[in-house]
RNA sequence: GGCGGCAUAGCCAAGUGGUAAGGCAAGGGUCUGCAAAACCCUCAUACCCCGGUUCGAAUCCGGGUGCUGCCUCCA
């Protein structure tokens, strides 16, 4: 596949390290606060590439951190009066059912920097030893000047940083652009003993010591939002690459786009999040991950909250679909056409070059659909065979896997989760209606008994009380749709 | 101030030299007792503006305009 490399800005092949393997390490969150859309956005980037290397045939290692120690965290934790490590594992279990509710699979490996400071020790020793490094009054710094290939990843220079000036003023640098490896504990921190002092580790030095660890110098992908470009990324670079001794750290810098709000990025420290849980109080996962997956992952992405309606439709069509061939391949009977065949095969091929181009979502998405109307059209023009609908079934969810939008089942889920809601607005029209039900039954129950009542009526041809029966449950949010295999009903509003 | 990115229909969005994918919304039709669903048709002479290169440009070059990211914690 080919994949657009941020150290290069280019899209390049994607050559692994070792044939048939790809080891991919991606910066994850810091755990203090309820994960945003944009958190989940990164997430599901990356969920997708994996899946897309599974798919083609790749063993994937995939390895994401908590960085569960850190200024905010520590913060945060004196405010509430709870220690830090409680309070980011906390947040952490959240991140981990939002993760879990958009269908992305479990990293391999989620090392937290609270469990790698021994990684993050020996390291620092290493770049020490390299010359490096220095230590000062409050912790121990990366001397940048030292490392010639600063600034390649995000395209500045040292001499346009210093005279740009906006870096921190610390007297305890000897140069503005160097970045704390170690910082020493002030009285009350939680700290970690070490050859320099008792402190915990500077932002950064955790994800060059876990990927070292875990996947091991020149390793394939490493990921993360594009806001962690500078400085993140470039110090990891040339702090890896100091104790690396001339060895390579990393083969694609692979970096997804922002969400933003409204006209700005959006983000914890100016407040204008939209957490993974709100949205997901109003829409399925499902619904959460098509609607980031109509964009390119490395483009920006302005949030609307119309746009989840859009989405919404278009998952209910997905859903019905299946819905729809499933009831097809009860009967499994008769061959796959040739020229049906080809639809399928060619909707495959039409799939993965989609995805092999960069992960061309919009464009993977667009094969979906066709192929949707493709299928719809033929079994409208003859019908089909149930062999023929397992082979589309089976074409289908396999593409829907590699997009990770195989949950269909929460659609059903949500749809009787909604259905639900409105029993007490249904045992009113069942009233209404005199449907023979009792009241203390479920939504569904009663749902079916006024379908049940309409049916009688229109058998015996009183159209127009089926119609009044029919517009009362329009009025609570309930459409129905008169099939010829029977009644179906959505769920509208 | 420095370094980037983006600008395609009412909305979302692909497309990096060969004459504008796909979805939502909208309108018309087929089917249906009627409706819905499904299917069919229609829906940007046109890609922010102005120049240039080219037989040919949304795509390349130059100049504008607008929005935006990073340079400070950030996915």
């Amino acid at each position: 596949m080919r994949i657009h490399d941020t150290l290069t800005r280019k899209t390049v092949e994607l050559v692994p390290r070792e044939l048939g393997k790809i080891s991919m390490y991606v910066c994850g969150v810091t755990p203090y606060a309820s994960a945003h859309i944009g958190h989940a956005r990164t997430a599901v980037a990356y969920d997708l590439l994996k899946r897309y290397l599974q798919h083609a045939g790749y063993v994937v290692t995939h390895v994401s951190n908590y960085t569960d120690i850190d200024d905010k965290i520590i913060r945060r934790a004196q405010e509430q009066g709870v220690t830090p490590l409680e309070l980011s594992a906390r947040y952490i279990g959240e991140y981990l059912e939002d993760m879990a509710a958009l269908n992305v699979l479990s990293p391999d490996i989620t090392p937290r920097v609270s469990e790698s400071i021994q990684d993050i020790i020996e390291l620092i020793g290493r770049i020490t030893t390299n010359g490096y490094a220095y230590v000062s009054s409050d912790g121990v710094y990366f001397s940048v000047r030292k490392f010639g290939r600063y600034g390649r990843l995000s395209g500045r220079s040292v001499d346009e940083m210093r005279s740009g000036a906006r870096v921190e003023v610390n007297e305890a640098k000897e140069d503005p652009l160097d970045f704390a490896l170690w910082k020493f504990a002030k009285p009350g921190e939680i700290s970690w003993d070490s050859p320099w002092g008792k402190g915990r580790p500077g932002w950064h030095i955790e994800c060059s010591a876990m990927s070292l660890r875990h996947l091991g110098a020149g390793f394939d992908i490493h990921g993360g939002g594009e806001d962690l470009i500078f400085p993140h990324h470039e110090n990891e670079i040339a702090q890896s690459e100091a104790a690396l001794e001339g060895q390579q750290f990393v083969r694609y810098w692979v970096h997804s786009g922002m969400v933003n709000m409204g006209a700005e990025k959006m983000s914890k420290s100016l407040g204008n999040v939209m957490t993974v849980r709100e949205l997901l109080e109003q829409y399925p996962g499902q619904v959460v991950r098509l609607y980031l997956l109509q964009t390119s992952y490395n483009k920006p992405l302005k949030f609307s909250i119309s746009g989840f309606g859009q989405s919404f439709t278009n998952y209910e069509r997905m859903a019905e679909f299946e819905v729809f061939l499933q009831g097809l391949t009860e009967e499994p009977h008769g061959s796959v056409k040739a020229e049906f065949e080809s639809t399928c095969s060619s909707f495959l091929g039409e799939f993965d070059a989609s995805l092999a181009d960069n992960l061309n979502t919009s464009r993977a998405l667009a094969a979906v659909y066709e192929f949707m109307t493709r299928v719809r059209r033929t079994a409208s023009e003859r019908s089909l065979g149930g062999s023929e609908a397992s082979r589309v079934l089976e074409v289908f969810r396999s593409t829907l896997w590699v997009l990770g939008l195989d949950q269909t089942s929460d659609y059903m889920k949500h749809k009787s989760s909604l259905l639900a809601g409105k029993r007490h607005a249904l045992v009113a029209v069942a009233a209404e209606v005199e449907a023979a039900v009792d009241d203390s039954r479920s939504a569904s129950d009663l749902l079916d008994a006024i379908i049940m009542k309409r049916q009688i009526v229109r058998e015996a041809g009183q159209y127009d009380i089926a119609d009044q029966i029919r517009e009362r449950l329009r009025g609570v949010g309930i459409a129905l749709e008169d099939g010829i295999d029977g009644v179906r009903y959505r769920i509208r509003g």
